[in-house]
DNA sequence: TCATCATATTCCGAATCAGGAATATGTCAA
DNA sequence: TTGACATATTCCTGATTCGGAATATGATGA
């Protein structure tokens, strides 16, 4: 079980469809479940159970108004993926870089 | 079953600590599975195991070299996590202008 | 060809997870 | 207080996954 718990890792949260599309909607702002169940055509429950993973890991927020809870997203938890990523940012840049001379080799000798 | 395969989808391929780990070590260059298998201290059979999912995932590319097979990793195939990271750096970068905002209050009132 | 090295695959058991259905909790309004 | 609404939780099941052990494949050199 070397795949942490969806409740203790950003990675594995995020590794669920329906929770990145969760996230997703939330990028235009503060929702209530409802509409987060209207605008994915998911069941309530499974949306809560998500939102539960998703809130366990601080990647959502939730405050609570009349008998409706708004959840936002919290972007700044992401943090640890995108470190995760840069690492591979200079590898693909050098990568880039070689496609970059050989297609000067490649102009040099039409010339 | 909606978080799809680890065959099919890079999120669930990277959702594994081993795996990260894998194509981390890889980023200083082509190993030989044995040598992967030294640096990590994983059985070998896991770690061939865990090639063969990032290798269907396009994460690394195999190739032959005598009786050893050397693996490197594709970071260009992280491209989709990149892209999907990205829509949330404007809503990361909202966030710190506010926060900038409320400091710049805060010194304001200070004077 | 045979033994050996390097790697891949198969089989198994335990753990985990997602989804569905039913139900519980909590809040408002009359 | 009661009923309706909004959300959360529980229970269950099937599917998937990981890890371990054993074994299979494939290439090399004697």
């Amino acid at each position: 079980m070397s795949r942490s718990a969806a409740t203790s890792d950003i990675f594995t949260a995020v590794a669920d469809v329906h929770r990145r599309r969760i996230l997703d909607s939330l990028i235009a702002g503060e929702k209530a479940v409802g509409t987060i169940v209207d605008d994915l055509s998911l069941p309530q429950p499974q949306v809560s159970k998500h939102l539960r993973v998703l809130d366990d890991v601080g990647l959502v927020r939730c405050r609570a108004e009349g008998r409706r809870r708004l959840y936002r997203v919290e972007p700044l938890r992401l943090r640890p993926l995108r470190e995760w990523l840069a690492q591979y940012e200079q590898t693909v840049n050098e990568r880039l870089d070689r496609i970059d001379d050989y297609l000067q080799d490649l102009q040099r000798q039409g010339e």
